[in-house]
DNA sequence: CTGTATCCAAGTCGATACTG
DNA sequence: CAGTATCGACTTGGATACAG
């Protein structure tokens, strides 16, 4: 993936820069629930209710799944549709912006399932090495 | 991109089971720093010393850098080679599983990039909208 | 140069209680 | 059902000083 063929060496030094617009939108995704959020509504054949989005990522609150919801629907990137019912009924959708960044987020989840065992192992050789590697 | 093709629906809803050994892989990746630090390393042609990182990545301070190397290190993503000269000179590069992440990353990264004016635009107006959207 | 150690402020997160 | 509000524990992150 040659994704940089485009991009001048000056593009991606300010690709780092805290001043580059992309820096806030790198802050919204980077972070367990949106990557899960994003995932879980990409997956899905349909919206999903917030409580349907609760018990399927297991271990969210519901003030980090509100707080993670509000942050991705203020960057377009969820919609949020209410039904006037009661009880009250709310869906979340991926927009087309979502949905692409869907498409990452769920990539790097599968990513993780996939190489979770190498990862651990990696760990688990990192913490059972001695305190002095070279005794000399 | 029908990346879960092969994956049955009971994996997909292990996939957010806090017990999915994948969990503790996705919070190491899903941070900001994390995130900088493999593309940095993948868009460079070679290794890049703790300095050169450090003033890659605008606004990371001494201690999130250690501890973001250390964390992909010990995660097997990141190599980590001293040369035991004076000054002393480390420098990292990816290991193969590094690269691998750090193509998705990298992807974020850019995305991010491509799309920062479209999400600014959508903050600007979810934060513009009235109080009470309908006063009837 | 490449760290480690420490202090402290600020933010995250979870648990709980309450509302329309 | 889908939130909001609040409190407190815990974690994160920055600044600074110091060491090999």
């Amino acid at each position: 993936m040659d994704t940089d063929s485009h991009r001048s060496h000056a593009d991606l030094l300010a690709t780092y820069r805290r001043s580059c617009p992309s820096r806030t939108v790198i802050e919204v995704l980077a972070n367990k629930w949106s990557l899960y959020v994003l995932a879980a509504l990409r997956r899905s054949p349909g919206p999903l209710r917030f409580s349907q989005l609760r018990r399927l990522l297991d271990g969210v609150t519901q003030k980090m799944l509100t707080q993670t919801l509000r942050a991705l629907e203020r960057d377009g990137l969820v919609a949020r549709t209410v039904y006037p019912t009661v009880p009250p009924r709310v869906e979340y959708s991926l927009t087309d912006l979502g949905h692409a960044a869907g498409e990452l987020t769920t990539a790097i989840a599968d990513w993780a399932v996939d190489h979770a065992s190498r990862v651990h192992a990696a760990r688990a050789a990192f913490d059972a090495r001695p305190e002095e590697p070279s005794p000399l």
